[in-house]
DNA sequence: CCTACATGCATCCGA
DNA sequence: CGGATGCATGTAGGT
């Protein structure tokens, strides 16, 4: 998947703002059109931002459901089931943002409490649906139509809710079956109870609610609001009469029927795009994007559940993802690859493409899943889906939970309300045709970077055309600054980035490193973050969590991690080539057809200077050997050593290979005899964060 | 036993 | 003859 198109739709999601629930942008204009053959709303109905002075239906503390799958939007996860979904999950509004900020502290974004049904905002004057319904006079007696009075439950909300949030922790299949279970006896038992509607408009409702009464409850009732303005604006428009009551009535209902489905599909949305990894064509390795082996300092609140859920407080230009959170030698496929398209794609994936009646799993009983959201953020955590989020520094981080896809799947597993929307026959095609849509528009967006079967060839523009193929499918991209670092003495370091190994014996071991943040060294390379370089069935086995946080550290790349390697004396040796590992290579590097290989130039990360390297393969026990050759200058431009690794990205926007060695060294003398070990030859002194980088001169062969 | 990879080493080639 | 090149072999880890 191409990052590049997943997140160019970044940036639409509703907000979530406090208790808001606006369809934006297209989400909104079907909603309308959904709601209106009739469209009353054209003019003076402001389109349903407006119309609903929200508040996010169960989500007040009343609400006698548990909370919602974190989503991070549940507002904008109504978006997010139209077409516009396409970034929901990773974008924020600046509702959002704020919201963000006000739960940043916890780094986990819960949804805010609504204590009540929120106070209008802006100073909006709004009135519950109910009251609209009386103020219409569609219901002649407050009492009849009195919320309280019509979905009033034998059972007392509180105790119920107490004791959810009590036991948060079990299985949220609980509440949702609780909820569901509550939601219906609520209105059996209101039908029972209540008094017979009054006149037609009163039936009309009634019958409506009890036809819906399985998504919309008593509180989603009480605490959907409308803009005074606006009803009146329709009322008016539609005249006084009992056919313009009627058709107010009908849709106003409609509306909220719609909205409480796109609430629910939102739902059900968010809580699938917390298993992207779930998805057929995703990574089927449950590792984590996320580093095993979290740092504090690599710690990305993005990959904070909630913070996925909602989204983080940051504009979503880059996407950063760390690469070296691979566990072992785990290729982006499968391995675990961080990937932020990856995850995003998936996220949107799911959050679009199921039908409504595509399993149990996805659906929750209407109210359910906002009060889950509200109630139990803490549920968000283990739902959380690492998604490369940059941090407020623009850094990737390391998700803290290795395995959040599992946690995530068990979760999403346990919901089953799937027939339910099957009700909503129109509306349901009408997502199915939404969802039909988005997913054509992925179709088309990902083929076109799986058109040209690369050929053998080498221009780099085909070599990019093959990553881009290759990588296509998911990986994350990174953000990487430009080489323009310097030292704390001012000078460039040329070379790779350091990473300092707490452990004596540091390179080529398992220990777990200290990120060194580079600080000192000053390494110019600002990547994101390294993937410490790990490799599967080597003997070294290295980890590394170098997050460089810096500060104007200006994401200016997007790079996708293709792969590293550490490298072996056999690789830093004057013989200058190194083995590639060979599964990464034959995912992430253009598909060599002949044992020559391809010339292939890597612009070094650090200081932009651009290598001419060849990549090739040699014919090995009836495999391949991947290799890169023609490193030397290279290798030696970074003073790489054994133990060191290199990382390979490529970059999107520029469609070029880049590379940058990472030196790890340890604490200690012997370290400092390894630093300054670089460039002691013409090296890339001359590449400057110009990036005129001087191509090495390759060797003979080119 | 298989696979991937590190590296040994035979061969080739140009000086 | 020395370095480059390419293949073969040894070995570790995985199955």
């Amino acid at each position: 998947m191409k990052g590049s198109d997943e997140h160019a739709g970044a940036g639409g999601g509703g907000g979530i703002g406090g208790d808001e629930i606006w369809l934006e942008g297209n989400a909104e204009e079907d909603l309308l059109v959904d709601v209106n053959d009739s469209s009353i709303f054209y003019s003076d109905f402001p389109p349903l931002p407006d119309f609903p002075c929200m508040s996010s239906s169960s989500s007040s503390s009343s609400a006698p459901a548990p909370a919602p799958p974190p989503k991070p939007v549940a507002s904008s996860a109504s978006s997010s089931s139209s077409s516009s979904a396409a970034s929901w999950a990773l974008l924020k509004s600046d509702a959002e943002e704020s919201y963000a900020d006000k739960n940043r502290d916890q780094q986990v974004a819960v949804a805010p409490p609504l204590p009540v049904p929120a106070p209008p905002e802006d100073g909006i004057d709004c009135m519950e649906v109910m009251e609209t319904f009386g103020y219409m006079e569609l219901m002649d007696s407050n009492e009849i139509w009195d919320p309280s009075s019509i979905f009033q439950t034998d059972n007392p909300q509180p105790p119920h809710e107490e004791s959810l949030l009590h036991h948060h922790h079990q299985q949220q299949q609980q509440y949702h079956q609780n909820d569901n279970y509550l939601l219906q006896n609520e209105v059996v038992q209101e039908q029972q109870k209540a008094p017979a509607p009054v006149d037609e408009l009163g039936t009309m409702f009634f019958e409506w609610l009890k036809s819906n009464k399985e998504y919309i409850s008593a509180e989603d009732m009480r605490n959907i609001k409308l803009r005074r303005a606006t009803v009146e604006s329709a009322s008016k428009r539609l005249g006084s009469t009992k056919e313009g009551r009627k058709q107010l009535l009908k849709l106003i209902l409609e509306w909220v029927e719609n909205y409480q489905l796109q609430k629910k599909q939102a739902a059900a949305g968010a809580s699938s795009s917390q298993f992207p990894f779930q998805e057929p064509f995703q990574n089927p390795n449950p590792n984590p994007n996320c580093n095993p082996i979290p740092s504090p300092d690599n710690i990305n609140p993005c990959f904070l559940p909630s913070t996925w859920l909602h989204p983080a407080p940051q504009p979503q230009q880059q996407y950063v993802a760390d690469p070296t959170g691979f566990p072992y030698g785990g290729d982006l496929y499968t391995g675990g690859g961080p990937s932020n398209y990856q995850t995003e794609y998936q996220t949107l994936e799911t959050a679009q493409t199921w039908p409504p009646s595509s399993g149990p799993q996805q659906q929750y009983p209407m109210g359910a899943a906002q009060i889950q959201f509200n109630q139990f953020p803490e549920a968000n955590t283990n739902s959380n889906v690492v998604t490369g989020i940059p941090n407020q520094q623009g850094f990737v981080g390391y998700g803290g939970n290795p395995y959040p896809y599992q946690h995530q799947y068990s979760y999403q597993g346990n919901n089953n309300n799937g027939e339910k929307l099957v009700r909503l026959g129109s509306l349901a095609t009408k997502e199915a045709r939404k969802k039909r849509m988005a997913r054509q528009k992925r179709f088309l967006s990902h083929h076109r970077h799986h058109q040209h079967h690369q050929h053998h060839n080498h221009n780099q523009q085909n070599q990019l055309q093959m990553i881009s193929q290759k990588v296509d499918h998911n990986h994350q991209v990174i953000s990487i600054g430009g080489g323009e670092s310097r030292s704390a003495a001012g000078q460039v370091n040329p070379g790779a980035n350091w990473v300092y190994w707490p452990n004596a014996n540091a390179a080529g071991t398992s220990s777990v490193p200290v990120v060194v943040p580079p600080a000192v060294e000053a390494p110019p390379p600002q990547v994101v973050a390294d993937r410490p370089p790990v490799q599967g069935q080597n003997t070294s086995q290295q980890r590394q969590v170098p997050t460089e946080k810096r500060q104007g550290w200006k994401p200016e790349k997007n790079l996708k991690f293709l792969l590293q390697k550490v490298l072996k004396q056999s690789d830093v040796g004057n013989l200058g080539r190194i083995v590639l590992p060979k599964k990464e290579a034959e995912t992430h590097l253009p598909e060599l057809e002949a044992r020559d290989g391809i010339a292939i130039t890597m612009e070094d990360i650090g200081t932009s200077q651009v290598w001419n390297m060849r990549y090739r393969f040699w014919p090995n026990n009836k495999s391949r050997m991947y290799l890169l050759e023609n490193t030397g200058d290279f290798v030696r431009a970074n003073g790489l050593q054994e133990g060191d690794f290199i990382v390979i990205y490529s970059d999107v926007k520029c469609a070029k290979y880049m590379i940058r060695g990472v030196k790890v060294r340890q604490p200690g003398p012997k370290s400092e005899a390894k630093k300054p070990a670089k460039s002691h030859r013409r090296s890339c002194t001359a590449a400057q964060a110009d990036g005129s980088g001087s191509s090495s001169q390759p060797s003979r062969r080119e």
